[in-house]
DNA sequence: ATTGAAAGAGTCTCAGT
DNA sequence: ACTGAGACTCTTTCAAT
């Protein structure tokens, strides 16, 4: 299921340009790798079936949309072995966007995303610290984003 | 240039559908939001115009392209007035692909995707701790991702 | 501003190689 | 497997409202 399949280098290359340019057709992606529309076609839907490709995703300004911060959560749990639970109950927040279980200080780490300073507060105050599992947080408010991008994948 | 415009209910309509399902078809959501395919398209199209909506970003497996190893970095400056040289820096780093400056313990954080824990050793410690200003880091190892989407956009 | 239809461009399929 | 062409679908434009 996971690990690495048999991708050749055409894989790579059309793997490479989309996550650079999502929105190229298949016709100008294969000019430029020399090979037809139909084959990146076929290419680009067998790389689907594997579900190495899963989709695209719309990319927006979040602060022209209202959503003026963007936080960072370092979680302390009272137990690691409640991660699960403890996850399970941070996904059910909107705001919460991403979530991974860490080496380190933390247990885990989430980024969060709210109109203001106010809408931060309430899910924090309100909302997270009343999870069952979790000691305390830290959190880090994104003054700045400098950068945010796709990795840039490599074609060996 | 930012904050808010004047955005009707229709535009948010729009964003959320989208957020939810990039691909959709204009013909499709304009049934579901009971207008013509073509009012989809003149929306998005100034939505774009504004910079509102900024296109779209193709979404892979990293793990299955060989990719093991997400990490999260919070980074000590030496002085925080180094912020812009030190970001300028990281950038040239394919591997880092977010970075932001925050408040709070670091002064900075960072994402970096990596193949596996060697390479991550490498980025860290043969190129990141020899930026210029950068007086400590912080590692966070990603055991395991359970959530990563967009936010949900209110429609008010 | 929105519509509906026509033109243009892109995706998808398939027979041939 | 890849190609090129045809069928199909989607995007884009535009005259009318």
């Amino acid at each position: 299921m996971s690990g690495k399949l048999n991708l050749d280098k055409l894989d790579l290359q059309i793997i490479h340009a989309m996550m650079e340019n999502a929105e190229i057709s298949y016709a100008d992606l294969g000019k430029q790798l020399f090979v037809s529309g139909g084959t990146i076609h076929v290419r680009i839907k067998k790389l689907q079936e594997y579900g190495i490709v899963k989709g695209t995703r719309l990319t927006v300004d979040l602060k022209a949309l209202g959503y003026d911060v963007i936080a960072f959560l370092g979680i302390y749990l009272e137990k690691s072995s409640l991660y699960d639970s403890v996850a399970k109950d941070l996904e059910k927040i909107p705001e919460i966007v991403r979530l991974n279980y860490t080496t380190g200080n933390y247990s885990m780490f989430a980024e969060i995303v709210c109109k203001d300073i106010n809408q931060l507060r309430y899910v924090l105050h309100d909302v997270v610290q009343k999870i069952k599992g979790i000691e305390r947080t830290e959190t880090f408010i994104s003054l700045e984003e400098s950068l945010n991008r796709n990795v840039r994948v490599s074609l060996d």
